[in-house]
DNA sequence: AGCACGCCGACT
DNA sequence: GTCGGCGTGCTC
């Protein structure tokens, strides 16, 4: 610390310069800010620090590069203090520069992803502990006796335990700590997880399994970068085979990292772990208590913990040294992050590797288009999984062509699917009936004026909530009580509900089948907890007719599942966003999988209207490879990802003429041969800002640095004009390597 | 991102 | 007379 005199002193005179160094502070600067050191102090790139900014106190990490000279040396400010933590390495600090240019994000906002632990900067406090000395006490007292003979192995031990272990009081300790009996030694605090043992379980592949294991460990012992797409339907043993990718790399002595999208973190792929490696992998995610969360990242960053399972944030953790990341479920859409730094955590995992040079395994029983892309492209191997495990068979696949096929009139279920679902009930079998759209109709409109009613906020229908006897926006979250009066004509009871949400199947299966026991399972109705009791009560048999909307699409298995039934396929087949066939593809496939998983005859029926739709033929006929062939061909048509790369530009904007306006202008701006399309305010993930609606354009090039340098220009507007377009990007990334 | 400063409308 | 809304600008 130095006192005022002597900076005053420093400004007087010519003292010898301070050392000044470039410091990423969470703030959206372009740049690093430069820093000054405080004198007798070293300091590498990497070093976690806290340094004042404007009127706070912030977190910041020492960066790479020389003295920046354009700053004003009397602005220039003291490093408070450096956190006694490992640093960020290289490696690191290369790989969080690349996100920062590749998504045009603030390298700041990047760093800040990897610190998001503050209090774990500092070490733990350490245990204090007790070893016994060698002596022997002026006087043994029984007492004492028994302590002794406990703690003779020479092991430390804490006050307390040690009390509790020798059945004697802590007092009995403390008198033979004052007589120098115990010596007191600092104890690290005990990891969170024990060390995965590579060989707890015996690895039980065979057949195609074994193979496919073969294959991953062959390319992991050649060492280096390398990307393997493990691809094979719900059931094929995908995470038994990278486990053995887990073992080896444990075995080598490097950490791992497994990427799940959050909803597929549960409890029952931790205890599948542990049943391999004999203990739980170290959990990364979002609603981790903060102190377990601090734990964890210094653990990572320590190598204590060898293997984290966690949502895409864990992507950013400073792993000590890292040799393998899994990204399970590849496709998933929640592995992109669109807020702040826009990311996806899937091709990034593969951009970290790459960098510090170790292999990725992607895993998907539906890949994403661009990860076969780069299969074909031959940039990934891709090892193909076929058939399940053991006798579990794939279900009985058929489309109920609903125009051939119509319910009756009100309902939405065909008398095919209802006669399936007779049969099941009838068998004490259980029937999954999945329909994609929460809350009882998504449209109610006034049978006398014709109102709509819409939401006053963004425009798109409010949805009716008969559980909760609300009507609801979907979009922004506005909800009203269900008005029983027309806003518009005034007219009392002639409002009707158009279309279905789950809630209304629910109501059309309880008139067709009043003796079954019926469930609902959605997001909207009851939490976690709920949601987990339900799930479980499913397992166990206790509800004959499921009835779902996403979430049963992911990761739970229902055993008793027998007949898998498809409310609407066509949903979402017709949105405009153009990942809507490869979306509506791999639901349909995971919903589909939900059932046959008991070694048993089970059926899946799909109710739809396009019977002939790519998508539907190749439900029905497995055969994946040719649909993915034809959506690679229609992207290409349409010059959209993954041949080109996608950026998407969200605005703000008053209308949709405006967000059309703006598109207008950036078609100009575009010196490149692009295309600029409007999606929005339905189909935008949008929140409302002051008012204003949120409006994506998708802008899509060919040549990477024709976007970047197209988005920068975008950025580089004066700070007014930054404000009334509110531009954020977001990337879709391709042809990232 | 935070945070302060500064400028105009409704209130104890 | 002040409190507090948000528009604007700055942070090494």
């Amino acid at each position: 610390m130095k006192d005022d005199s002597e900076s005053l002193f420093g400004e007087l005179f010519d003292t010898p310069r301070r050392a000044v160094v470039p410091v990423l502070v969470p703030m959206p600067a372009p740049t690093a800010y430069s820093y000054a050191v405080p004198d007798g102090l070293t300091i590498e790139p990497g070093a976690i620090v806290q340094v004042p900014l404007g009127p706070r106190q912030v977190i910041g990490v020492v960066w790479d590069g020389g003295e920046d000279t354009s700053v004003d040396p009397k602005k220039l400010r003291e490093i408070t203090k450096v956190f006694d933590c490992p640093p960020l390495d290289q490696d690191m600090r290369t790989f969080l520069d690349w996100v920062a240019a590749y998504t045009l994000s603030p390298p700041g906002y990047v760093a800040r992803m990897a610190l998001r632990a503050p209090a774990a900067l500092d070490p733990d406090p350490m245990i204090e502990g007790l070893r016994y000395a060698g002596y022997e006490p002026e006087r043994l007292t029984p007492a004492r006796q028994k302590v002794l003979e406990i703690a003779a192995d020479g092991l430390s031990w804490t006050k307390s335990g040690l009390a509790h272990a020798s059945g004697v009081s802590t007092s009995v300790i403390d008198g033979l700590v004052k007589q120098g009996v115990f010596e007191q030694v600092f104890l690290p605090p005990p990891p969170l997880v024990a060390a995965p043992d590579p060989d707890y379980a015996e690895s039980r592949l065979a057949g195609p399994q074994k193979e496919a294991a073969e294959e991953i460990l062959q390319s992991l012992s050649k060492g280096g970068f390398h990307v393997s797409l493990i691809d094979g339907v719900t059931g094929s043993g995908k995470t038994e085979v990278y486990f053995e990718a887990i073992a080896e790399t444990l075995k080598q002595g490097k950490q791992v990292l497994i990427l799940l999208p959050e909803i597929a973190l549960t409890a029952n792929f931790l205890e599948r772990f542990q049943d391999r490696f004999g203990s739980k992998p170290g959990e990364w995610h979002s609603d981790l208590a903060t102190r377990t969360r601090e734990k964890v990242w210094r653990q990572v960053a320590t190598g204590e913990i060898r293997v984290v399972a966690g949502a895409r944030s864990a992507l950013f953790l400073p792993f000590e040294n890292l040799g393998l990341i899994i990204v399970d479920e590849e496709h998933d859409p929640a592995f992109k992050q669109e807020d702040r730094v826009f990311y996806n955590a899937r091709d990034m995992a593969v951009v970290r590797a790459r960098i510090a040079g170790f292999p990725v395994v992607l895993v998907s029983a539906t890949p994403s288009v661009e990860s076969q892309v780069n299969c074909i492209a031959g940039r990934y191997t891709r090892i193909h999984l076929p058939t399940r495990f053991a006798d579990a068979a794939m279900p009985d696949l058929h489309l109920i062509d609903m125009r051939r096929a119509p319910p009756e009139r009100g309902g939405f279920l065909s008398p095919i699917l209802l006669r399936s679902v007779g049969k099941a009930v009838e068998r004490g079998e259980q029937a999954l009936l999945f329909l994609n759209r929460r809350g009882y109709a998504p449209l109610t409109l006034c049978r006398v004026c014709g109102h709509r009613f819409q939401c006053p906020q963004c425009s798109s229908w409010l949805v009716e909530h008969r559980f909760r006897g609300q009507i609801q926006c979907h979009q922004c979250g506005y909800h009203e009580p269900t008005p029983n009066a027309c806003p518009e004509c005034g007219t009392l009871d002639h409002l009707v509900a158009c279309g279905p949400g789950v809630e209304r199947i629910a109501e059309e299966v309880e008139k067709h089948f009043p003796d079954a026991r019926t469930l609902v399972l959605s997001s909207d109705i009851g939490g976690v907890k709920r949601l987990r009791l339900e799930l479980e009560a499913i397992a166990n048999g206790e509800a004959d007719i499921v009835i779902g909307t996403q979430l049963v699409a992911k990761g739970h298995n229902f055993p008793l599942m027998t007949l898998v039934g498809i409310i609407d396929a066509d949903i979402g087949l017709s949105n405009g966003d153009p990942r809507a066939a490869e979306r509506t593809f791999q639901l349909l496939s995971q919903v589909t999988g939900r059932a046959g998983r008991t070694g048993r005859k089970s059926l899946g029926l799909l109710q739809t209207f396009q019977p002939q739709h790519p998508v539907m033929q190749a439900i029905i006929s497995g055969d994946a490879a040719a649909f993915y062939e034809r959506e690679i061909l229609e992207r290409e048509r349409a010059q959209l990802p993954p041949f080109g790369r996608l950026v998407s530009i969200i605005v703000s904007a008053d209308s949709r003429a405006e967000a059309e306006g703006h598109a207008r202008g950036l078609r100009q701006a575009a010196p490149h041969e692009s295309g600029i399309m409007i999606l929005g305010p339905a189909e935008a993930p949008l929140a409302l800002i002051r008012g204003r609606h949120r409006f994506r354009l998708l802008v899509h090039g060919r040549r990477n640095s024709d976007m970047q340098a197209f988005v920068r220009s975008m950025l580089e507007r004066g700070p007014k004009e930054r404000r009334s377009i509110q531009v954020q990007v977001d990337v879709d990334p391709q042809s990232f390597l």
